[in-house]
Parts: C-alpha cells; sequence; structure tokens
DNA sequence: TAGATTGTTAATCGATTAACAATC
DNA sequence: TAGATTGTTAATCGATTAACAATC
C-alpha cells in the first residue's frame, strides 16, 4: 500500500504548505473542536491568540499549525472560523465517509456505541461483533450486533475502514489480526496490550488505567495541569 | 502547593537520578503492564532489548528511561521484573492509595465503573455523583450513587484525591472547578471541552472523537502503526 | 576469558518560543 | 494612517538515536 499509486496527486493541491507533525495533528483535532463551538454561537472570526488561549496553546503554536494548511489567515484581522472548519476537515480526511466496526459490546463497547461523538466528526458506527449469543441478533441503539464469526463478512459487506477493539486483552492479537487480514486499516485498541499486526495498518491505543496513571503521577509530582 | 515544604526531601533518596520527562512517564506505564504481564508468567528478568521489542520502543530509550529509577539493571544480565515493578509502582505514586470519584453515571460512567482496570492499577473507585434521582441511591458493582449536591460531602468524606468526569460538555466547566475547589488535587476528563479551573489541580484528557480522529489522519496519510 | 548488556555520552532530530517584517 | 495580526525566521529547548566504554 506504501507506494502502490504512482502519484497520489500532492501537486494538484497548492495549498498544503508544509508536512504535519503529529503534534500539530493532535492540536488541529483540538481545534476544530473549538472552532465547531464557536460556530454553534455564531462567531465568524478568530485571532490565534483567541484560539490558543481558549486551549491552552500559545498564539505563535496556533499561527504555526494553521500555516500548514494554507494561508488561512488575513493579517490585522485573524481566521475565518468556516474557512478553517472546512480546511481542517479536509485534512484530517474527514471528507471521507468512514465506517466502523465496533468488536465487544461488553460494559465499555456498549458505552461507545451509544456515545454520540463519534457521529457528530462523521464516522458512522455500521455494525458491532460480539461472541456472547445473548448479544447477538440484538441491537444497541440502531447498530446490529453480529457474531464473532461473522467479522469478516461485515467488514466486506458494509465496508468497514476502522475498528474499534473494545474487548480483554488476551483476545486482542487474534481478533486485530483478523481485522488487518479483512482489509480494515486503522484500530483504536482500547485493550491494554501492545498489538503486533503483520499488514499495512494503523494502530491509536487509548489505555484507561494508564490514563489515570499519568494524572496520578502528574498530582504526585505536583506539575499541576498538562 | 508549589513551594509549600521547604525541602522536599529529594536528596534522601539517592537512587532518583534524572528528572522524568513527560514521555518517560507515559512509557514507564507501558513498561509497568508488560512487566506486570511477565511476572504472571513467571518471568524473572528482561533486558533492554527484550522489553523494548514487546512494546515497539527501542533498547536504547528503555535503557534511558530505566536510568531514571537508579541504576536498576545488571550488566551483560539485564533487569529483575520485580525489582522494575516496585521501583516503577514507587516512582508513578502508585504506592499511595488513590482514592477516585467518578461524576456522571451515564453510558460511558457505568462502563467505567465496571471497568476492572482501575482496580488493578491499585486506584480505588470509592464513590460515584449522578444528578438522575432515578440513579441516586442505587449502586452500580459495589460502588454507591450519590446526588449531585452531596459532591463536596463525598470527597471530603471519602477522602477523594482523583475525579473522573464522565459528563457533557456543557456541564463540565462548573462540576470541575466544584471538585478543584472542593479539595480534589487532579482530574480524568471526558468532556470534550478544555478546562480552565482556577486552583491548584491537574487535569488529563482523554477525548474518544479525537483520538478517533487521530487514527483516521493516520490512515489517510498512510503513516501506518505510530 | 568471551559474550552480553548496561549506563552514559555526543550527535541528530524535531518541536517550541520569541521576535518581527509584511500587510490587512 | 495607526493598530492589529499574520506568516516565517532564527534561537532555544527537549527528546531520540547511535555508539561504546564499563562491567557483569
Amino acid at each position: 500500500m506504501e507506494n502502490s499509486s504512482p502519484s497520489v496527486g500532492r501537486e494538484n493541491n497548492p495549498q498544503s504548505a508544509s508536512p504535519i507533525s503529529r503534534a500539530t495533528a493532535v492540536r488541529l483535532s483540538l481545534y476544530l473542536r473549538e472552532l465547531r463551538r464557536l460556530q454553534r454561537e455564531a462567531v465568524a472570526g478568530i485571532s490565534s491568540q483567541d484560539l490558543g488561549n481558549s486551549l491552552g496553546v500559545s498564539d505563535a503554536v496556533v499561527r504555526r499549525d494553521l500555516a500548514c494548511l494554507g494561508q488561512l489567515g488575513r493579517r490585522g484581522v485573524g481566521y475565518s472560523v468556516q474557512e478553517l472548519i472546512c480546511n481542517i476537515c479536509e485534512i484530517m480526511g474527514m471528507a471521507r465517509d468512514w465506517h466502523v466496526l465496533l468488536v465487544g459490546a461488553g460494559n465499555l463497547g456498549t458505552a461507545l456505541l451509544r456515545y454520540r461523538g463519534f457521529g457528530e466528526q462523521g464516522f458512522r458506527v455500521v455494525a458491532a461483533i460480539d461472541n456472547d449469543p445473548r448479544r447477538v441478533g440484538g441491537k444497541i441503539g440502531d447498530v446490529e450486533i453480529f457474531h464473532l464469526d461473522q467479522l469478516e463478512e461485515t467488514v466486506e459487506t458494509r465496508q468497514v475502514s476502522l475498528g474499534i477493539l473494545a474487548i480483554p486483552a488476551e483476545d486482542a492479537p487474534a481478533i486485530a489480526q483478523r481485522l488487518a487480514t479483512a482489509g480494515v486499516s486503522g484500530i483504536l485498541n482500547f485493550a491494554p496490550i501492545t498489538l503486533k499486526i503483520a499488514g499495512d495498518i494503523c494502530v491509536a491505543n487509548v489505555d484507561l488505567a494508564a490514563e489515570l496513571q499519568q494524572l496520578a503521577f502528574s498530582v504526585a509530582r505536583g506539575t499541576s495541569r498538562r
């Protein structure tokens, strides 16, 4: 997949100036969240300083990050909220329609299925998978639950490109591999284990216990905030 | 709180060599998770290379990180799993007893209450808070649910030092401030909003939609892994 | 001893900060 | 014009990598 298509039209897009670092990408999500809030409040424009202040980021960093999207700001004026939203969405791949499969409809999985945030960001959870016969065949919200045996089939028929893993750590490696083999290109992993998957696939990890541990460490050190 | 006690006995502890960066602290959580797994499998010792390999971290980084804890390794041999676990727990503040209050017993809150991981890391969820009268007075697992009005009282009587916020974004700022004022020293925030709290308090944010967005970005960019 | 592995250094890489000319 | 704010540079800071002497 790495260099499959000879030239993936970067040259058609003159405004994407510099490549986007991970640190910048993380902040772009933050900006987007705040910009949407501003839009709901009918705010039309904002300066790098104001945007930074509301998120605990310096104005210089905001400008640098936004410069990655092209020359969107107007000197002496600031940025258009609407225009920033469009451009961040575009660059973050939100223009695409992402079909998501949830694997594991236990406590956490159920909570994630009911979580509104994914849909608001444009992700569509198209199905869930579980191995408990009492859950299979049922629905949570309007998402159907299929049996683990139907994983590959579901990925295929529902054109799933992202998987969410909300299953025990011991089951995670095998299921992750099955998702990858079935053609899923990214996994959001809630199982507390480092996945090693053969093939070309992205993994993002969310370890809830580790997050709480980091918080405790900050408190113990008296670091405050972060 | 910053410089309250004149000298907080760093000098009594000759082995803590260098200060611990955030990047290192995050990895220490990872090491701890893996080391506990090794311990369950009765593995007594491990080299920086093997530990790094299992987590996707280079051996040099592992050695550097572990050197922050003191001289724990033996040249030509490696590290003692048991000894590393003890030292990481100590430095991460896990020796302490952390009392945690969950605010918001909705979908996500309930899932977090039932999540085993926190307890396994030594955190004790001592109570939950909600404003829905149908939930108040009930229990989830063996954790009692109190009314929002009893927040301050609960923090006091149960000696809560960490709060978990699983409530809508619009309610989060006010509740976070109440937690801080009541004496909580850290907040794990699941609400998609940047908290600004008066007083000395640590905040760690987990934005589930943003995590999925980062994953989509990686996929869109063809970055693979991370 | 010979092989393995640590602890630590110097070199590299990347990200942030401060500053300011350009310009609305 | 004068005031505000961007886009971008150079300087600083911090983290990672590569290498290797020390030593088990």
